[in-house]
DNA sequence: TACAATTATGCAACATTGTTGCGTTTATAA
DNA sequence: TTATAAACGCAACAATGTTGCATAATTGTA
């Protein structure tokens, strides 16, 4: 029955996704641990912080996966409502801007788990630099 | 200026994606033109596809890049509204529901191009199944 | 405090997905 | 029929993610 421990990796990775604005990249995550720790160890921590429900997945609109702390919503909304995403095409960034409530219109015989709402367009960082 | 060649490596993959009923990834593309034509062709003739508005980019819950035809969707539709589609975390199949009119609450400085709605769970044949 | 149990890690190797360069082939317009 | 640019094949590479296994480290318990 699992115990999960809080080791010095996990407590810096989370930290990391924490303290960033805008969701990040294995990659992001892993050029800022500092060599604590093996790149195949960053994957293993963050899918324990998924599944413990600290942070949650997205998936960007190249197909990155990027981490975002779970802030914004309360459990409850992380699972079953709906999260709004800007993933900016100039740089990159995935940032998590609310909660949208949104109806949606599914036939009753798909058995919904989680909504996915990403805008893509340009953030507002990279459109004062145009 | 790009005169746009009809070759039946691209005419096949068109017919490919077209007669799925879901999206599929290129992976699942390039196994059914029965080696007509290089891998890395199909990912070039997936480029033109999507620059030509023939078929579009999805991207599933998983980080997968799928392309469907654009049917459900007039190019206005499929370029600024809403889009909703089915990844079911079970077959990994992505499906093309409706499109969904949404309001969105963003931020005015947000330029927004799309919007992506996916939204997973299990779909009805893999729930009967159980 | 020491020990046992098991969680977490490192390393190496591999798998998948997508990209680039370059020389060759082929479709299309004239 | 031919010239030209689009499309292709091949090889090599890059990025991202996964797996197996031996070792290290944390935590509850004696």
């Amino acid at each position: 029955m699992a115990i999960i421990r809080n080791t010095i990796a996990k407590k810096t990775v989370f930290e990391i996704i924490q303290s960033n604005s805008t969701a990040m990249s294995q990659t992001e995550i892993f050029a800022k641990v500092n060599n604590i720790c093996d790149r195949v160890t960053v994957y293993r921590i963050l899918e324990r912080l998924v599944k413990e429900v600290k942070i949650h997945k997205i998936v960007n609109i190249n197909g990155v996966i990027n981490y975002a702390p779970c802030n914004l919503c309360s459990h409850e909304q992380h699972v079953h409502h709906d999260h709004l995403h800007f993933s900016c095409t100039t740089c990159k960034k995935l940032t998590c801007i609310s909660d949208n409530h949104i109806e949606l219109n599914i036939p009753s015989n798909y058995k919904v788990a989680e909504v996915f709402l990403t805008v893509s367009g340009i953030c507002p960082s990279c459109s004062t630099t145009l």
